[in-house]
DNA sequence: ACTATAGTTAGGTCAATACCTAAGTATAAG
DNA sequence: CTTATACTTAGGTATTGACCTAACTATAGT
């Protein structure tokens, strides 16, 4: 199958996971260390370190530790091209939606 | 943990696969029956049959069986909640790093 | 030096995912 | 009525994902 590497597909699955959206958003309010990112979670510090991880490798955030203390923050760029795909997809489809419209409310009707 | 059936969950989820992502982006030209959705697949049909089964619970896509051909199409609304997510912390966390610029510069620079 | 703190590594369990083959059902075509 | 088509169901395997506990390393504070 495609490489399951590439960009969107580790983006999407790092965004596909309520505990590294929640991560996200604290990162994206203020640069965190893990201990301050893992406190709001009721999960052994190992386990939420592989959501870390999953983040950091999905390019969606990057560390760098001084010390003991490892601080995260927020990376935009992959964030970008995740919602880009999504954007070019929803711009093509509603284009066509648009043209169809009558024949799709009636479709979605059928099915309350 | 959070449920996680959330709506932005099962999308994010729906979308980290490459072959979901194409079948998605077929639908968005025009609606397909199962088997010319499946034909540039190089997969058993069962295979395949489940990826349309986790587009169509994430909400993605809706289907319809007429005689013994099923015909999917492409379902907007939870495309466009998830693209809402990314925007609004994309635009959070955009407004932060304008005003530290100059330091997430730097920072990314040590990091080649 | 000694102890506490912050994070890391090792290794294990359990469930879910992504595949498969084989055998079935329902409709359409001959 | 028979056969082909279009999907569906059943059931199996292998990998990955999400969690855990226990034990370790490195730095900071006393």
């Amino acid at each position: 199958m495609a490489a399951a590497s590439d960009t969107s597909t580790t983006v999407f699955r790092a965004l596909a996971d309520p505990t590294r959206r929640a991560v996200l958003e604290h990162l994206s309010r203020a640069p965190a260390s893990v201990g301050e990112l893992a406190q709001p979670f009721d999960m052994a510090l190992p386990s939420f370190m592989q959501h870390l991880k999953v983040l950091e490798a999905s390019g969606l955030v990057r560390s760098r530790k001084t010390g003991r203390v490892r601080t995260y923050r927020i990376a935009p760029a992959p964030l970008r091209d995740a919602e880009d795909w999504l954007a070019r997809q929803r711009s093509v489809w509603e284009r066509r939606l648009d043209q169809f419209d009558a024949y799709v409310t009636a479709l979605q009707e059928d099915r309350p």
